[in-house]
DNA sequence: CTTCTCACA
DNA sequence: TGTGAGTA
């Protein structure tokens, strides 16, 4: 099937697609007309891309781990162990990066608890503040 | 009409 | 990653 069709059945754009290849994540022969001429299996592929990509994974790691990824019936497998340790550093990425935000929220909801809810308490504080 | 590559007010 | 240009 050519780009069009693969980007209708996946829900993704052609632009998308084009960009999986030149990332190495999907290789479509290619018609003598040069038009992109991809499997029937790259539309569980390019799911599968996106559900990896949504995990927050680099789409490098992606390549590298995607050939060794076993497609059990629901979901995929790790084909072999040695993709345990990046799949780890990448879980631990994603943990100091939530730990992050946390603070940032914290921080943002610090200020928004001390802002005054109309301009009397404004004056106030400002009046206490003179006064003093 | 569909796809391709390339480039970027 | 969107978008438009100019093709095949």
């Amino acid at each position: 099937m050519r780009i069009g069709e693969l980007a209708r059945l996946t829900g993704t754009t052609e632009r998308a697609l084009r960009y999986y290849e030149e990332q190495d994540l999907l290789r479509p022969a290619r018609l003598p007309s040069g038009y992109r001429d991809y499997a029937p299996s790259d539309v569980e592929t390019v799911r599968h891309v996106r559900s990896l990509l949504a995990a927050g994974l680099p789409t490098h790691l992606i390549a590298e781990l995607l050939p060794c990824m076993v497609d059990t019936g629901d979901g995929l497998m790790p084909g072999c162990r040695s993709m345990l340790a990046p799949l780890e550093s990448e879980r631990d990425r994603i943990t100091a990066a939530i730990d992050a935000l946390t603070d940032a929220r914290a921080l943002l909801t610090g200020l928004i608890d001390r802002t005054p809810a109309d301009d009397s308490e404004y004056d106030a504080w400002i009046a206490a503040r003179d006064a003093a």
